[in-house]
DNA sequence: TGACAAATGCAAATTAATTGCATATACTAA
DNA sequence: TTAGTATATGCAATTAATTTGCATTTGTCA
């Protein structure tokens, strides 16, 4: 086998209740190892490349899998499809450019006060939220 | 005709560039007499009870042509589709319940400053953002 | 190792959104 | 007010993302 996928995400799974597959690993492995985030044929071409036989439908269902399980966060960048991202990355947003379709990681943004406010004023509990900015990247500005 | 609706839309078309006509008096209609973002099928629905004649497909079609014109504004709650509600409601936010798929409005959010900063460090120009939050209503929590 | 539940593959169905084209309708200028 | 024209709409068909059903394979655990 040449499976060429180096961490190993076994642990991962198994906290979560989820039998230790090849797919499995695999999809893992496609959004430990990719700065932006995955859609679901963009996962399936790094299977394809790391000698991991699974069928599309397979990655639907280990995304969705994840998804419930909070291993993976879904993204829309209004495209029409989702994308997706490990839920343990760190607390960061989006820039979407409008003209290439670039996406930049933005940090530092202190949603979590925000948060705590809104909380408690409304009784609301706040799990997660979702917070992309679209524009113009640098070069697409001249 | 049973056209129950009332408020009168037709200067926003004009101002828009977009002809009067009844299907988009009545998609203008149902975004502003609806307090939470529809969907193409909510919309739909709408026309349909309100005795106004048109198919889905021309629903997507005027949709599009308010979301470009600015009357309306696309909103995602990562559920694969695009929901849209009017572009002239002020500067908000949306949480979502995870549960009952309740949805609240959000304001008080100062991104502004956040964007201006982000501008500033990066060189992107930001045109708009989104950003939702996903939880648990009060209701919900019990 | 063998049994059983869960995961996968393949085909087919569903859903969101778009496109093409013929027809109907809103608007403009006379 | 009406005729002419550009645009909007309806309907059918297409595309792309995602889901479902079912038969088969594969992990896991006793």
């Amino acid at each position: 086998m040449t499976n060429t996928i180096k961490h190993d995400c076994t642990q991962e799974l198994r906290d979560a209740d989820l039998k230790i597959t090849p797919a499995r690993l695999g999809v893992l492995s496609a959004l430990e190892n990719s700065n932006k985030p995955q859609d679901i044929s963009d996962i399936t071409t790094y299977l394809k490349k790391n000698s991991v036989k699974a069928d599309q439908v397979t990655v639907f269902r280990i995304i969705n899998a994840f998804t419930e399980k909070g291993l993976a966060r879904p993204i829309q960048f209004n495209e029409g499809k989702l994308r997706y991202e490990q839920a343990s990355a760190s607390d960061h947003h989006h820039f979407i450019c409008e003209n290439c379709g670039d996406i930049e990681d933005i940090s530092d943004c202190h949603i979590d006060d925000l948060e705590k406010n809104i909380n408690n004023k409304k009784g609301l509990l706040i799990k997660r939220h979702s917070l992309e900015f679209f524009g113009l990247c640098k070069l697409c500005q001249l």
